[in-house]
DNA sequence: CTTTGTTGTAACTATTTCTGTTACAACAAA
DNA sequence: TTTGTTGTAACAGAAATAGTTACAACAAAG
């Protein structure tokens, strides 16, 4: 199992808005060819950053760009607009046994240390934003 | 995207086995009658957990035991064991433009923070041992 | 040495998700 | 009206998941 490609696709647009936007029309062609794949693909994951409030999409005439400060958007905030979990991050098998004592606690006693998990994923994700993501960016590209 | 269950079911096998292995065999059968899943199943999972050196399955006698103390077994040790993940936990897109100063530093970039969301995720499984799991269960079927 | 209950594994199926594609209506501005 | 773009529907191939049937290999007990 992997996290799904929409995740380092949609920070990778992210990066892109936020470094181009001020000197030419942010399309999602451009984008495209910045990461190599598809313009479908690109405007599906640019409406679900719209639908998270993190970016705005310019219709007929095109372009996108971002609608939070750098500082106000973090990994955490693109994980889930392109929703790269479920609700529920771990699955549970379906029905265990309530006649047996494990089956029957098994949710109750799993339940929070699967949050406490997700939780301290959640906390990491929080700690990198979209600022520190292009400064890092700029800094590679002089070489 | 969910964690397969594989990971609870394994946690579930693994508590019953900690359970019963004192008191009666725990076979695939007795284990798939409690988790409402298919023997099969069980023994495919059961194979990973020994792999893993986390039990040991007595062939043809049959049987399923831990194969280490409970306070060593973790959920860090579980979910490996099933490989509830893949070796990359976060799935890049491929090939992104070389030419473009985002595409070309994606990776580098993004590298080092993915590492560290997963690092927390580790460090917070190992945090909860077998030994806790039994105790919890215990508590809970006494009511 | 035969019977019994079990494990390990192969082969197959159905369902779902993921990534990518083509096609086209709706739209905004020049 | 033309142009370039977005939003979305519909589809396809690939991969993973959960589950199933079937059976050879095995170990012990009678």
């Amino acid at each position: 199992m992997q996290i799904t490609s929409r995740f380092t696709l949609a920070t990778h647009i992210m990066i892109s808005i936020a470094y181009f936007e001020k000197d030419r029309k942010v399309t999602s062609n451009f984008l495209a060819a910045s990461s190599n794949t598809n313009p479908v693909i690109i405007r599906k994951i640019l409406g679900q950053l719209k639908e998270a409030g993190l970016v705005n999409v310019k219709a007929g005439v095109g372009g996108a760009f971002l609608n939070k400060d750098q500082k106000d958007i973090t990994l955490y905030d693109i994980f889930y607009a392109v929703h790269a979990i479920d609700d529920n991050f771990f699955n549970f098998h379906k029905d265990p046994n309530c006649q047996c004592p494990v089956g029957k606690n098994i949710h109750t006693v799993l339940d929070s240390h699967l949050d406490k998990i997700q939780n301290a994923m959640d906390l990491e994700m929080k700690k990198t934003s979209l600022f520190d993501l292009i400064e890092e960016t700029i800094n590679y590209s002089k070489d």
